[in-house]
DNA sequence: TCAACTACGTAAACGGTGTTCACTCACCTG
DNA sequence: CAGGTGAGTGAACACCGTTTACGTAGTTGA
């Protein structure tokens, strides 16, 4: 049955539990806390023999890293799987809701694939399309592309488009079709409008911030209950695109 | 003259040293090379001497972040120095277009000060307000309180902002109050309603949103010029505020 | 079947880290 | 000038990432 040999399967079988326990120490103390000599004692070996699997433990919490976008997309996946598929906005709010209850949940998993400098860590997606973590992106993506598809938009939507950015909109617009349709709706870039791609743009800007700034706890006051504002910011971004009455799940 | 001793002089000269190599150290190397024996190394002194100061390096590192905020905030007081004291639209431009140039200039003490855990760093006020750094803040406050009470405000400005809020709102009208009346201009809560007060720490939202994810390149798409789209966000959010026709300095 | 090869894991070592401890000695105070 | 204080030291401890040489189990081909 299974093609690969029996050093492939152990070895298989030992990178997992190399990338557990490291996620483990992630989440439990911290970045600093993810020392090859405690992972290697977890899994039961020694330090030198990571490098069997690793270059180097930067190369390491590169590919944690990886992981972690993966693991946050399928949470998202997941939580798409029980939304009615023609309620676009009710999936926005599920994917929304979900990245910001994740980030929460596991400060040091955001900071390092979040919040790290590049030259620090290396980007998600080595292929240098300066993407946010390329799984979780996809979700993020997929989502946002239904959305302007789904909708007669406000004609004025994202007007204040600075001219000298529209090379760089377009691109993304072309990548945004090439997601949705990856989906199987067909849809061209007629229906996603650059003002609407900005619009989208300037929705990550505002979701990522109050998230980043919640985690931090970096707002300019002490926010006793910050979830209702998160949800108000969402109804805001949807109503700005033209979702005036919607329910708010 | 100096009613300080000998020994206390000399103490404080060492102690300027520290935190200028330290400084060095995080802006040429990261975090990580912040390192006791590294900073004794350049001040002259071996490691342990520097316990004399702090009581350990996660200590030596907050205070740096202290010192961080206050020159970031001296900076932007510089900024604002060389504007008229009339034209608040261009205080804000100063202001916002400072601390992003400061935080591309400057990733690693960012990194430090506004996108580290709390428990990672503990907070710039160490008297758990939950602000953002005290003396950046306090510019940003300051800015922010004189442009609400500047000029005359859309009636449903902030309309939105979530009634369980309107508590923390009211206590972070106060603190604006409080910061604007320092400088000497009286204004009192009727100037400040509640809505504009939501509708700044949206904007504050977006702006640190922007400025993070330009620091650690997370824009869902590779931007060429992020320049004018700051501005452009700047536009954006002065025009909510009824600043229709404005100058871009 | 058996020799040759591959790759996983090891122990030892190097230079680095934060931190503690006992100690010296210049400085300040009475 | 005696006594106390506090800045700084060197040695030590337990860690850290990484390299090296080496043993050995698993695999492969003749």
């Amino acid at each position: 049955m299974t093609e690969a040999t029996r050093r492939e399967r152990l070895r298989a079988e030992t990178e997992r539990d190399i990338r557990r326990q490291a996620r483990a120490l992630l989440v439990e103390h911290g970045r600093d806390a993810v020392t090859l000599r405690a992972i290697a004692r977890e899994v039961g070996i020694t330090a030198p023999a990571l490098y069997r699997y690793y270059d180097s433990r930067e190369d390491l919490l590169r590919r944690l890293a990886e992981d972690i976008c993966t693991d946050l997309a399928a949470e998202l996946d997941a939580d798409l799987d029980g939304i009615d598929e023609d309620d676009v906005s009710a999936q926005v709010y599920a994917v929304c809701r979900g990245f910001r209850r994740w980030a929460l949940a596991h400060p040091q998993e955001f900071t390092l694939v979040f919040a790290s400098t590049e030259d620090a860590l290396g980007s998600c997606t080595p292929d240098g399309r300066g993407q946010v973590g390329d799984q979780f992106g996809r979700v993020f993506l997929e989502v946002a592309g239904r959305l302007i598809a789904s909708h007669p938009l406000p004609e004025d939507l994202g007007h204040d488009a600075p001219e000298n950015l529209h090379a760089d909109l377009a691109a993304f617009q072309q990548v945004l079709l090439a997601t949705v349709n990856d989906r199987g709706v067909a849809v061209d870039a007629s229906v996603l409008p650059l003002g609407a791609v900005y619009h989208i743009t300037q929705s990550w800007v505002r979701i990522y911030g109050h998230v980043a700034l919640e985690v931090f706890g970096r707002f300019p006051f002490a926010v006793s209950n910050p979830e209702p504002m998160f949800d108000s910011m969402l109804a805001q971004i949807l109503g700005e695109m033209g979702f005036r009455h919607l329910t708010r799940p």
